[in-house]
DNA sequence: TGATAGCATTGACACACGTCGATGCGTTCA
DNA sequence: TGAACGCATCGACGTGTGTCAATGCTATCA
């Protein structure tokens, strides 16, 4: 590099949601967004996210995930696992069943780190 | 599965620009969903992209990346592929050097899918 | 024209990830 | 209480990914 640098330190990266376009992200606030996007860089994720987004009672019961989406049950949990762990959505157990809805206001964390 | 499935196909999917939140996606749509997320799965990448919205002039040369980045050359140029790749950068050959610019129309298609 | 600078490509390596069968755990039902 | 069901976890396998040193390619400069 024969010139001068033109990055400053990303001001408040930390203050309260890093964005992508604000300013100059810092490794850390960087790791956080990039785990959240990683989520989301799998077609059986976005597929399992819209399916929750499209339910009419706002949950789905694990059972119905496999068949649609032609993935063994413990291929499902395991992404469900994934999503969890990335605070997509939340699960909760009635009876035998397990019902996953969505956490939209996580979505929207990662949405508006895009926003220009 | 015992009781009756919720999902129908996804209407007009492959329309526009798919949505996670719209309808349930197809295998299609999800697929190329994930892959521009797989682009912002990733810190350094994340970095690249800020750095080049934060850019006064738009642009960066890449020699500007390695130092800030503390990564190696190569690994800045295979990661500036994968986001061109993507379509999120565009590199423009000036002289011995190489400018990159954000392709903000990309980054707005993958944010409108996580609209609700 | 030869030397140098900037960037891309290649090859190699360690590690993470998606997938499934087998198994374990908690719940319901006969 | 024992059997069956729903889901999670484990172990294993093949593949993809991030990283760097070495090398190649293009453009500039002396």
């Amino acid at each position: 590099m024969r010139r001068t640098p033109v990055f400053e330190p990303a001001a408040d990266a930390e203050a309260c949601c890093p964005s992508v376009l604000a300013a100059p992200l810092d490794a850390g606030p960087a790791a956080t967004l990039a785990q959240g996007f990683a989520a989301l860089a799998d077609p059986i994720r976005l597929r399992l996210l819209s399916m929750l987004a499209a339910a009419p009672a706002g949950e789905v019961c694990v059972c119905d995930f496999v068949a649609p989406l032609a993935r063994s049950q413990p291929t499902v949990s395991h992404h469900l696992k994934v999503l969890s762990d990335a605070g997509l959505v939340r699960g909760e157990r009635r009876g035998r069943w397990v019902w996953y809805s969505l956490e939209r206001a996580r979505l929207v964390e990662l949405r508006d780190a895009l926003e220009g």
